[in-house]
DNA sequence: CATCGTATCGAACGTTGTTCTATCGTATCG
DNA sequence: CGATACGATAGAACAACGTTCGATACGATG
């Protein structure tokens, strides 16, 4: 596919792309430096060309970060699919949230882009049908099901977005760890005026340290309780 | 406060701003045209100054951001304090949860900032005190009134960056309407294979012509009516 | 009147997404 | 085999953006 390009003489030597490289090297600088680091000049450099020849395969950044996303999005769907499945659709369709989230934890920059611009990105509607034909599986109606996923699938964005933003300076530099930037924020609660914040003052402790993957189960799991008591199995 | 400048004479005269000014012309600004349209030469051109002056009430654009937003979350706040409140706590959560999710429906800006950097936006923290103090009156752990929280405003976040997201073009001239543009979706979904896509043609005539608040009351229901089990009451 | 801190502003800088125009390489065709 | 068309590449330029710099005005204070 890709065109032999061996021409041992000096002067410059064109560069020849693909789709799949395009993305491949766009996901590259996504996960190794979120999304500001993914600019075209860097993407051609990685690239060995030029800028504007990035605007062959993409008609503009939005649509680059959408084929981007939806090229990780297709990866997830595959391990979805992969997904053993048992006899409760209600179980399955918390392992099918947890892998999502899963994948959002290890690529930060996914919660903000993904389900966005359905039409191009294509295996995000196909992991939205995995997800709602289990909810076929239940007694509702088409509305709740159709609920019950959008439900479902906000819990996740709601979860994710929060991981998605960029660290401070301070944790980028390593200077200071993501646990102690969080453990600031705890003690700056802590000497909150408890007759005017006695909720944070509860719960200061189990933010400090807290981990966003047993918040998200735990929101995963109310939403999911609701759903089962609404479907009556 | 503001200095009188009635210097008749020609020559360019002096603006004179507020930090309450800066902040409600950036308001203003998202709100007319949404994120794209708050930039620092547009400001200025509507504070009748300099780009440079914005500068010395707000360090950066994040700074701006962070203060507009909170800025209108503490009208938000007051809505909510305003609230009668009654004897079921968990009433009281969802009529909260439905107040903030109105105020980022008529701001669709709002779901894209709202909660991010809890240290400047003091009327968050405030705003998620209140929140929190309704779990108070629950029988809960710490950890689960802690998740519970973030399960409800996850909700309304997984639920509102739908609606930040900027309408395409064709919708901001005028041409279709935003019913219009979803009912395209639907019809492109519906000629998709039954086979393959069961879920999304059970589906598709809910999708249609749906309603974004709806949605979201849905999976608060979902999360509330866990919540509620969860406290046994 | 001199001085200092507050507040303002035009101009410039660097970076970004995007467009323009020219070119190269390869396959096709008369 | 040479001419041609098209897929693909690329440098340079453009407009818009956030941000910084240096100069300047204003009002209060000594």
């Amino acid at each position: 596919m890709t065109r032999l390009q061996n021409r041992s003489s000096g002067g410059r030597r064109r560069a020849s792309h693909s789709m799949e490289s395009v993305l491949t090297e766009a996901v590259a600088l996504l996960d190794e430096a979120g999304a500001p680091a993914l600019t075209f000049r860097a993407l051609a450099q990685r690239l060995g060309g030029g800028v504007a020849s990035i605007y062959w395969y993409v008609a503009s950044k939005e649509e680059l970060l959408d084929r981007a996303t939806d090229h990780v999005v297709g990866a997830v769907l595959t391990d979805i699919e992969a997904l053993p499945g048992s006899d409760d659709p209600i179980d399955d369709l918390r392992a099918m949230a947890v892998t999502l989230f899963d994948a959002i934890v290890r690529r930060p920059w996914l919660g903000t882009y993904f389900m966005r611009n359905t039409d191009i990105q294509g295996n995000a509607l196909r992991l939205y049908e995995k997800l709602g034909q289990q909810t076929l599986r239940l007694d509702l109606s088409a509305q709740q099901r159709f609920h019950a996923v959008s439900a479902i699938t906000g819990v996740v964005i709601g979860s994710a977005v929060d991981l998605g933003q960029e660290p401070p300076e301070e944790v980028l530099d390593g200077t200071v760890t993501h646990d102690e930037f969080l453990s600031r924020f705890a003690q700056a609660w802590r000497e909150l005026d408890p007759e005017e914040f006695p909720f944070v003052h509860e719960i200061v402790d189990e933010f400090d340290g807290h981990d966003d993957v047993d918040q998200f189960r735990s929101a995963l799991e109310l939403t999911l309780a609701g759903l089962r008591l609404q479907a009556g199995v």
